[in-house]
RNA sequence: GCCGGUGUGGCGGAAUGGUAGACGCGGCGGACUCAAAAUCCGUUGACAGCGAUGUCGUGGAGGUUCAAGUCCUCUCACCGGUACCA
C-alpha cells in the first residue's frame, strides 16, 4: 500500500487574502495613530454612538459581536461623512454572576471579575473596533461608584429616595435573599426549599415623581423602534380613575376604611364584595382573630414574589370577616384576601365588580358571589328602549328581568327585545363578564349615564362626601435599588441610634467594598464583618453601623454614558457632557426595552435636576438588536437527560435535495439528535465561541456575516457554511482588487463617452453608491447593502473588458467598493485602499462615496402588465411615456390580448413606471 | 396571566400597498485535476407539461383594495420582558 502523499504546498502566492496578516497589520496602525480617540473641540459636528456595555462573564459571546460590530458600522460610517464619532467601552462589572462563580471557582468576585475584562478586553481588540480605549472604565473601581453614591446621598437629602418595607425571595433553608432568577418553580435553586415571601426594609428612588415626564418624553423620541416605546408606556400604565374608600368593620367595630384605585368607576354600583392582598394590613388584622384565615395568609406566603409566577397562580382567596359598606347604597359587602391582589401595585385592594371584570366573574363562581349587571351595550338599551323602560325613571337594585315582567308574552318584536335582554343578562351571569364600556343600568340614580356622566356624577357626590376623589395612577413602581448582596456598590448610609438615618457625609466618600475577601456565598462578607459595618456617627460622632446591603447593578447602566463624555472628570461628569450628550445612536439587545431603558431615561433627569446636563433624554436613537441563535444536537443518557453536543463537532447529514434529515458525532461517526435552534447559551452547549472563529476566518470575515446574516433586528441564525460563504466573497474581492491592481489603471476621462457595457456597470455602481449609503445611513438595513455589494463585485466578475476606459470604470468601482465596505470590514479595506494605490492612512477620513446623478439616469422602464392583479407580460418604454402609451402598449402584447380573449375590459389602472393593471371580466 | 415581537423555497433571508423568493448557504450538473480539495461556469419554490406556458404558493380563517407577504379583524405557534439575571 501506497503512503499518503503528503500534499504539495501549493507555490507561494504573492496576491493571497492572508486575514490574519491583513488584520494585525491594520490594528497596528490604528494604535499607532491613535486612530479612534477622540476630544471635543472640533469644529466638525459630533456622533456618540453607544453600544450597550457588557457585563464580564468570562469570554466573548456572540451576541456581543453582533451588538459591538452594528455599533462599528455605524461609528465609522458616521466618521465618512464627516462626524466627529465617539465610540466608547467599558465594563458593568458588578453583579450576581461573579458571585457564583466565586463559590464555584473558591475566588473573590472581585479577582474573577477582572481577569474576565483583561481577556474580554482582548478579545475585543481582535475584532478591529474603532473604539476610544481611553475612556475605558470598569463599574466596580470606587472612581466610578463614589459618584454614584455621592449623587444618591443627594437624592437623600432632597427626599427622592427612602426607605420602606418591600417583599423578597426568602430562602428559609440557606437563610438567604433569593433573586427572581433563583427561584425555580417556587423553590430555592440551591437547596430547594419553598420560597418564602418576606418584607425587609429597602431603599427606593421616586421614579414615580418622573412618570408622567417619562410617557410624555416618548413622543419626544421619533428615533426610537415603536415596539419599545409601546412597552414602556404600557410599563409606566398611566389611567385616570377614582380612589374610592370603603368605610370598613370588624365585627360591627370600625376599622381602618379601605381605599381602592379603579378605572371604572361606573361599575360601582355592580360591587359586590372587595378583595385585598395578604400583606394588606387589614387581612393581618382579621387574621389576628381568625386561625383559618390567618393559616391562609401563611400559605399565600409560599412561592416567589415575581408578577409571572403570581399571575399565573391559581386565583385564590378566602372571606376575611370584615364588611365593608358600599359608599353609595350603604349595602354591607364582605371583603375577601385575595391572591391576585398585589400589595405592591396601587392600594394593595380592589373593589370587585364581576359583572364587568373578568378576574372578578371568575373569583364570585368560584366562591358564589353576587353577580351584578349595571353597564349595558348599545343593543340591549335598545331592546330595553322598544320594550318602553324607561331608563330615567331607573330600576334600582332590582334585577332587571323583574322589571320586565308581564311584557314578556307581548307582540313578536317586542318578544325579541324581551330575548336580547335575557339573552345580555344571561351571559353575564352564566358565561363571563361585560367589560366595555355602555350605559348604566340598575344603578339608581345613575341609569341612563355612560362612563363619563357616570364618572363626573360620581367623583362629583364622592368627592363631596369626602369618600374618593379623581386620581391619575401608574402602574409604574418606584425603584427599588438595595441588594443584600456583596458585589456591589455599597449604598452609603449610617444607622445612628441616636440620629436615625445619616447619609454618609461627601467627603467621606467613597464607602469603599473590600475586594479581597473569601466568599463562601451564604452571607456577604461585608454583613458578615462586624468591623466593616462598626463607624462613629457623622452627626453625633456616637457608635453607628453601616448599610451592608449593595445598590442594584442597574445603578451603575443607568449613568455610565454619561461617564465615557467625561473621563477623569472630578465630579460625577464634567461640561464634556454637554458637548456630547445626548447619545447620537444607542446600541443594544431588545431584552432592555423596558427596565434599564427606563432607569437610563430617569437618571438623565436626575443628571439634568442636579445641573450636570442640559438635555431631557439621553438617547436619540436607539436600535435593538435580536438575539444569536444556533443548531442544537443532544444524544439522550441511560437516564433519560440530555446530553448536549456541540455544534462545531457535529455533521449534518443531507438528503438528494439538500433537506437536513440527520446528523452524527464527527468523533464517533454514529448519530444525535437535532434539537432544533436555541438562544445561544451554556445550557444547550449550542454556543458559538467567537475567539475560534476570527483564529480561524479572521475578523472582517466574523463582522461580515454578522452584519449579513440578518437585518439588526431580527435573530442571527450562525451557521458555519454561511460563514464560508463570506470568507469566499472577501477572497473574491482581495482578488479581484490585486488583479486589477497589477496592471497600470487609468482615469476616468469622458463618463459620458463609455459604452453601452460600461455604462450599464457604472450606472449599477452608482446604484449601489446610493443604496448602500440609504441602508447604512436612514435603515440600518446592513444585510441588504451588503448584498448589493455583492451583487455588484458579481457584475464585475463578468465584465471582462480590458479597453482603457473599462479599466477605468473598473478602478473607479473598487475603490468605492473598499470605502462602501470599509464599515464592516475595515482591515481588508484598509489593505486593498493601498493596494489600489494609495498612502496608507485611515480609512475613516476618507469622504463618504457619493452617487453621481448623470450615471444613474435611465432611458427605458420596465413595467409589469398584470391582467386582473396577475402578472402576465412585461414591457419596456421609455421613462417619460404617457400612461395612454403606457397602456396601449401593454394591451398590444400577445400575452395580454390571448388572455384578454371573450372579456370586457373595465378598467385600466397606470402606475408609471411601475405597473399596468388591466381590470376585465 | 399581562405587555411587546416574529412567522415567506431544503436553510438564513429579499421585497418601504405595485413583477414574491434579491443576496448568501445547501443541492444538482459541468469545467479544471491521475484523483481529491480549492476555484470557476450553469441550474435550483411546488405541481403539470417535451416545451412555450399554466396552476398553486408568504403560519391558519375572514375582510379592505384595481392590486395584500405588506393594511384591518379573529386565531395558532414560537421568542423577549414581567420590577432581585444582565
Amino acid at each position: 500500500m501506497l503512503e499518503n502523499q503528503v500534499p504539495t504546498i501549493p507555490e507561494s502566492d504573492e496576491s493571497a487574502y492572508r486575514p490574519q496578516e491583513v488584520e494585525a497589520a491594520a490594528q497596528a496602525y490604528w494604535t499607532k495613530r491613535r486612530a479612534y480617540e477622540v476630544t471635543e473641540d472640533s469644529d466638525r459636528p459630533k456622533f456618540y454612538c453607544l453600544s450597550m456595555l457588557p457585563y464580564p462573564s468570562g469570554a466573548l459571546h456572540m451576541g456581543h459581536v453582533r451588538n459591538y460590530t452594528i455599533g462599528d458600522v455605524i461609528s465609522r460610517y458616521q466618521r465618512m461623512n464627516g462626524k466627529n464619532v465617539l465610540q466608547p467601552m467599558g465594563w458593568d462589572a458588578f453583579g450576581l454572576p461573579a458571585e457564583n462563580a466565586a463559590i464555584k471557582n473558591h475566588t473573590a468576585p472581585a479577582k474573577w471579575t477582572y481577569a474576565n475584562i483583561e481577556h474580554m478586553r482582548e478579545q475585543l481588540k481582535s475584532l478591529g473596533y474603532a473604539i476610544d480605549w481611553s475612556r475605558e472604565f470598569a463599574t466596580c473601581r470606587p472612581d466610578y461608584y463614589r459618584w454614584e453614591q455621592l449623587m444618591f446621598t443627594r437624592l437623600l437629602k432632597k427626599g427622592m429616595a427612602y426607605r420602606k418595607n418591600a417583599v423578597v425571595n426568602w430562602d428559609p433553608v440557606d437563610q438567604t435573599v433569593l433573586a427572581n432568577e433563583q427561584v425555580v418553580d417556587g423553590k430555592g435553586w440551591r437547596s430547594g426549599a419553598v420560597v418564602e415571601k418576606r418584607e425587609i426594609p429597602q431603599w427606593f428612588l421616586k421614579i414615580t415623581d418622573y412618570a408622567q415626564e417619562l410617557l410624555d418624553g416618548l413622543d419626544t423620541l421619533p428615533g426610537w423602534p415603536d415596539a419599545v416605546k409601546i412597552m414602556q408606556r404600557n410599563w409606566l400604565g398611566r389611567s385616570e380613575g377614582l380612589e374610592i374608600c370603603f368605610d370598613v368593620n370588624d365585627d360591627g367595630a370600625p376599622v381602618e376604611p379601605i381605599r381602592v384605585f379603579t378605572t371604572r368607576p361606573d361599575t360601582l354600583m355592580g360591587v359586590t364584595f372587595l378583595s385585598i392582598a395578604a400583606e394588606h394590613p387589614l387581612a393581618r388584622l382579621a387574621g389576628q382573630s381568625r386561625p383559618v384565615l390567618q393559616e391562609f395568609i401563611e400559605e399565600l406566603r409560599h412561592g416567589g414574589v415575581s408578577e409571572a409566577e403570581l399571575e399565573t397562580q391559581e386565583k385564590r382567596g378566602m372571606d376575611t370577616g370584615l364588611r365593608a359598606v358600599h359608599p353609595v347604597t350603604g349595602e354591607t359587602l364582605p371583603v375577601y384576601v385575595a391572591n391576585f391582589v398585589l400589595m405592591n401595585y396601587g392600594t394593595g385592594a380592589v373593589m370587585a365588580v364581576p359583572g364587568h371584570d373578568q378576574r372578578d366573574w371568575e373569583f364570585a363562581k368560584r366562591y358564589s358571589l353576587p353577580i351584578k349587571m349595571v353597564v349595558v351595550d348599545r343593543s340591549v338599551l335598545d331592546a330595553l328602549r322598544e320594550i318602553g323602560h324607561d331608563l330615567s325613571r331607573g330600576v334600582g337594585a332590582d334585577p332587571m328581568l323583574a322589571a320586565l315582567e308581564g311584557r314578556q308574552t307581548d307582540a313578536y318584536d317586542t318578544r325579541s327585545a324581551v330575548q336580547v335582554v335575557e339573552d345580555f343578562e344571561e351571559r353575564v351571569m352564566q358565561q363571563c363578564a361585560f367589560t366595555e364600556r355602555g350605559i348604566l343600568v340598575n344603578s339608581g340614580e345613575y341609569d341612563g349615564l355612560d362612563f363619563q356622566q357616570a364618572l363626573d356624577a360620581l367623583a362629583t357626590r364622592l368627592e363631596a362626601e369626602g369618600r374618593g376623589r379623581r386620581r391619575v395612577n401608574f402602574r409604574l413602581r418606584d425603584w427599588g435599588v438595595s441588594r443584600q448582596r456583596y458585589w456591589g456598590c455599597p449604598i452609603p448610609v449610617i444607622y445612628c441610634p441616636e440620629c436615625g438615618t445619616v447619609p454618609v457625609p461627601e467627603d467621606q466618600l467613597p464607602v469603599l467594598l473590600p475586594e479581597d475577601v473569601a466568599f463562601s456565598g451564604v452571607q456577604s462578607p461585608i454583613k458578615a464583618d462586624p468591623a466593616w459595618r462598626k463607624c462613629s456617627c457623622p452627626e453625633c460622632g456616637g457608635p453607628a453601623e453601616r448599610e451592608t446591603d449593595t445598590f442594584d447593578t442597574f445603578m451603575e447602566s443607568s449613568w455610565y454614558y454619561a461617564r465615557y463624555t467625561s473621563p477623569g472628570a472630578n465630579g460625577q461628569v464634567d461640561e464634556r457632557a454637554n458637548y456630547w450628550l445626548p447619545v447620537d445612536q444607542y446600541v443594544g439587545g431588545i431584552e432592555h426595552a423596558i427596565m434599564h431603558l427606563l432607569y437610563f431615561r430617569f437618571y438623565h433627569r436626575l443628571l439634568r435636576d442636579a445641573g450636570m446636563v442640559h438635555s431631557d433624554e439621553p438617547a436619540r436613537n436607539l436600535l435593538c438588536q435580536g438575539m444569536v441563535i444556533a443548531d442544537t444536537f443532544y444524544r439522550t443518557d441511560a437516564d433519560g437527560s440530555k446530553d448536549w453536543i456541540s455544534p462545531a463537532a457535529v455533521e449534518v447529514q443531507r438528503d438528494d435535495k439538500g433537506r437536513v434529515v440527520g446528523a452524527m458525532l464527527k468523533a464517533d461517526g454514529n448519530p444525535v439528535q437535532l434539537g432544533g435552534t436555541e438562544k445561544m447559551a451554556k445550557s444547550k452547549n449550542n454556543g458559538i465561541d467567537p475567539q475560534t472563529m476570527v483564529d480561524k476566518y479572521g475578523a472582517d470575515t466574523v463582522r461580515l456575516f454578522s452584519m449579513f446574516a440578518a437585518p439588526p433586528e431580527q435573530s442571527l441564525e450562525w451557521s458555519e457554511a454561511g460563514v464560508e460563504g463570506m470568507a469566499r466573497f472577501l477572497k473574491r474581492f482581495w482578488r479581484e482588487v490585486t488583479t486589477h491592481a497589477a496592471n497600470p489603471d487609468h482615469p476616468l476621462t469622458d463618463p459620458a463617452a463609455l459604452d453601452a457595457g460600461q455604462k450599464a456597470l457604472r450606472r449599477q455602481l452608482h446604484e449601489t453608491i446610493k443604496k448602500v449609503g440609504d441602508d447604512f445611513g436612514r435603515r440600518h438595513a446592513f444585510n441588504t447593502a451588503i448584498a448589493a455589494l455583492m451583487e455588484l463585485l458579481n457584475a464585475l466578475g463578468k465584465f471582462n473588458d480590458q479597453s482603457e476606459q473599462g479599466r477605468a470604470v473598473r478602478h473607479e468601482a473598487l475603490e468605492a467598493m473598499v470605502l462602501l465596505l470599509n464599515p464592516v470590514v475595515p482591515h481588508i479595506s484598509h489593505a486593498l485602499w493601498q493596494v489600489l494605490g494609495h498612502a496608507p492612512g485611515v480609512l475613516e477620513d476618507q469622504p463618504w462615496p457619493q452617487p453621481d446623478p448623470a450615471a444613474l439616469v435611465r432611458n427605458t422602464a420596465t413595467l409589469a402588465v398584470q391582467i386582473n392583479g396577475k402578472l402576465r407580460a412585461t414591457i419596456e418604454l421609455p421613462v417619460n411615456a404617457s400612461k395612454d402609451e403606457a397602456e396601449a402598449l401593454a394591451r398590444a402584447q400577445p400575452q395580454v390580448v390571448h388572455f384578454l380573449e371573450g372579456m370586457a375590459v373595465r378598467k385600466v389602472i397606470v402606475v408609471p413606471g411601475k405597473i399596468v393593471n388591466i381590470v376585465a371580466g
